[in-house]
DNA sequence: GAGCACTGC
């Protein structure tokens, strides 16, 4: 959250006017009016005054710890102070990470014009797909997970001086991946420094692994002829309570530094609600007929919840008597096109209150701008993995206390604001203090793949700052030898392992690919995982329904999905072909690419991913020196493919017409999205298996079931 | 008959 820590830089409408007529003169006094701006806003900044005393206590500390809330100018502020302290001397690098890509980009190029230079130089930015740094960037602002890939290819980040961990109490996977690691790096580094290699070696100059620490030896062997300085940490927080961090780093000093936020008066409701919706609707007309102006914001589970909330607020809204002022609903969804999802930042027309009903899109990654009142009913639909049964579901459950006090506080970002929590205030202790860190509801797969290929051997005994149960391990490596990634002593094979840890994408994909160049249709199945990688290709708006069905019909494979989605972006090629033969500017063709999306409910956002991991990948298989071939129109030959790549995911018809997944043998359902929904092929593969109301599976194609015995024999072979 | 939110050399 960029503009949490920043308010000025959250304007949307700085509106700079740019007048045909102004003089040199007057772009020179703009310039020095702005610096000076700048200068002012700069050292408002809570975390101003304590420039001095953060620099001391990083040089006198290698690890850090700094709780700084809301709108105390950390992120911005903090790598400018350690580059004026000499940090960015040497070549080396301040690096930044945040959990989210427009962050990322949005707190670098604020930096960048406050430190009056060009983005990309002093100042940058590195996300996947967008690399906006030169040999000249001292600060590097970047995502989490992109740093996590730079440790594959240099293990001890001997670029960096510094590493700053920002928003590290959100605990997404990355993040805490990428404490552990930098525990060891720094580890690892500093023994560099401090004592010569030679104490660790034996008789025969081998490096010793006294420590049992395969990944810190590995560390120590790539720091050797290198000379370099210790790792600073500097991991940053705006929970209260830094103690788990301090605890994690060995009792690493901690800071506090005060935030800038308006108070948020809090009301809770007397007794528990028992239709949140219900109250939710009846909170919203009561803030508007009794309450001075001000946009609300409710917070929602889901689209579905959004809709119908909408339409309730939209009849009852006619019941406002005449004259006074009436109300404008505006959703926000992740899935929603992003030009609907602009709409959150017009302003009501005159004579109308905002309210944006939202997921917690609205929490962290979107901020709102003239917020004043804040409904919570308390809940939100979280992800959680079963990894017995390899199954993810979607349930609705009471936030934590974190989450409920970042929701409040934005009502509080221009002026006081209300929040109304939908629950008694007794329920509020017992929430939990946090929320679960994703690294204990995910599958790992992914997460021990990157750590084999970062040296760590033995990951039960990896350093988690949170330690995943032992069965999601187990069950992961099982599934990470299945697919050939893992020797028997659960070492990464060569080569297999090792390219699927190159490639970003989950490991059942990367397999995929390997496979597709064996079957001749890597060409189709580089489309098919780039399809599938992304969210939700279509769209469907509930007033266009019909519409949007008869235009998927279109793409429609009777194979099943897979080749569906081969059809839908080999159609979106085409169109992007034709219009660069009819007219080579490049914003007229990206035009009559979202012309077609809408025209064919695709999500342009969705698409254009899948165009650039598609692209990001082929350079990645080209490399390796595998076989970009189509099969043409052999589709069976791809569908082969599909039953090698994803056999641990078939499902056999039951007598009664339900379907049975093989691995963990539950009754699933195909949900309603596929285009297989309706015909009931005897056996099929699919991606995706989540818990709804039913058990659905969602991505899927028909196959043969004597494929499986003969493609994937040491799975099938020994199951009958 | 239905889709929380993020993210990747």
């Amino acid at each position: 959250m960029p503009s949490m820590s920043h308010p000025e830089s959250r304007n949307f409408n700085q509106n700079q006017k740019f007048n045909g007529n102004t003089t040199k003169n007057d772009v020179r006094d703009d310039y020095f009016v702005r610096k000076q701006r700048i200068a002012q806003q700069r050292s408002s900044l809570p975390i101003a005054p304590v420039e001095k005393r953060i620099l001391e206590e990083v040089r006198k500390n290698d690890t850090l710890i700094i709780v700084g809330e809301t709108g105390s100018g950390k992120t911005t502020q903090l790598p400018q102070f350690l580059f004026n302290g000499g940090f960015g001397r040497d070549g080396k690098v301040i690096g930044i990470t945040q959990p989210r890509r427009v962050a990322a980009v949005t707190v670098a190029k604020r930096v960048a014009e406050e430190c009056g230079v060009e983005l990309g130089q002093k100042v940058g930015y590195s996300i996947r797909f967008e690399d906006v740094t030169s040999s000249s960037t001292r600060i590097k602002y970047m995502t989490d997970g992109l740093l996590l890939r730079e440790a594959l290819l240099d293990p001890s980040l001997s670029r960096y001086s510094v590493i700053i961990v920002d928003e590290a109490h959100e605990r997404t996977v990355h993040t805490d991946v990428l404490l552990g690691l930098l525990k060891n790096v720094q580890n690892a580094r500093s023994r560099c420094t401090n004592q010569q290699i030679g104490l660790e070696k034996d008789n025969n100059g081998v490096l010793l692994d006294k420590e049992n620490n395969s990944q810190c030896l590995g560390l120590l062997k790539s720091c050797q002829g290198k000379k370099l300085p210790p790792l600073k940490l500097i991991i940053m927080s705006a929970s209260l309570d830094a103690r788990v961090f301090s605890e994690y780093f060995g009792g690493a000093r901690a800071v506090h530094i005060q935030g800038r936020q308006y108070p948020v008066d809090m009301l809770f409701t007397h007794h528990a609600e028992p239709d949140y919706l219900d109250a939710t609707l009846i909170t919203i007309f009561q803030i508007h007929l009794e309450e001075g102006p001000g946009d609300i914001l409710v917070f929602l589970t889901g689209q579905e919840e959004i809709e119908s909330v909408e339409r309730l607020v939209q009849e009852r809204a006619q019941q406002i008597p005449e004259g006074s002022q009436k109300i404008l609903t505006v959703p926000i969804f992740s899935s929603l096109p992003s030009e609907q999802q602009m709409q959150v930042f017009r302003p009501a027309p005159s004579g109308f209150r905002k309210v944006i009903l939202a997921t917690n899109i609205a929490e962290t990654s979107v901020t709102i701008p003239g917020i004043k009142y804040v409904i919570d009913p308390g809940l939100v639909k979280a992800r959680t993995y079963n990894p017995l049964t390899g199954m993810e579901s979607l349930i609705i459950v009471p936030t934590s206390k974190a989450q409920a006090l970042q929701r409040s506080g934005r009502a509080g970002r221009e002026g006081p604001g209300k929040c109304f929590r939908l629950y008694p205030e007794s329920e509020f202790g017992k929430l939990l203090d946090s929320t679960v860190p994703e690294i204990k509801r995910c599958n790992l797969s992914n997460v021990i793949l990157q750590l084999k290929a970062l040296g760590v051997d033995d990951i039960t005994g990896f350093d988690f700052m949170e330690k995943p149960s032992r069965m999601a391990i187990v069950k992961s490596l099982e599934q990470l030898f299945l697919l050939g990634a893992l020797t028997d002593d659960y070492k990464l094979s060569k080569p297999v392992g090792q390219q699927m840890a190159r490639l970003p994408l989950d490991p059942i994909y990367s397999k995929s690919l390997i496979l597709a160049s064996e079957f001749n249709c890597l060409e189709e199945m580089l489309i098919t995982v780039a399809m599938l990688s992304v969210e939700s290709i279509f769209y469907a708006p509930r007033e266009k329904l019909e519409e949007a069905r008869a235009a998927r019909k279109c793409f429609s494979s009777p194979e099943g999905d897979h080749l569906t989605l081969i059809n839908v972006y080999r159609a979106s090629v085409e169109c992007l072909e034709k219009s660069k033969r009819a007219n080579s500017k490049d914003r007229t063709t990206e035009r009559s690419l979202s012309k077609w999306c809408k025209e064919n409910f695709i999500n342009n956002r969705s698409l254009r991913h899948a165009r650039d991991i598609h692209s990001q990948i082929r350079r990645h298989i080209e490399q390796m020196g595998l076989l970009v071939a189509s099969c043409g129109d052999d589709t069976l030959q791809f569908r082969r493919c599909l039953a090698a790549s994803f056999f641990l995911n078939a499902a056999l018809k039951q007598p009664d017409g339900t379907y049975r997944a093989f691995a963990s043998s539950q009754v699933v359902q195909i949900h309603p999205s596929s285009v297989l929904f309706r015909t009931k092929s005897d056996c099929i593969i699919f991606n995706e298996l989540v818990r709804t109301n039913h058990n659905y599976i969602r991505n899927i194609t028909r196959i043969d079931p004597l494929w499986l015995l003969e493609l994937a024999p040491q799975y099938y072979a020994t199951q009958n």
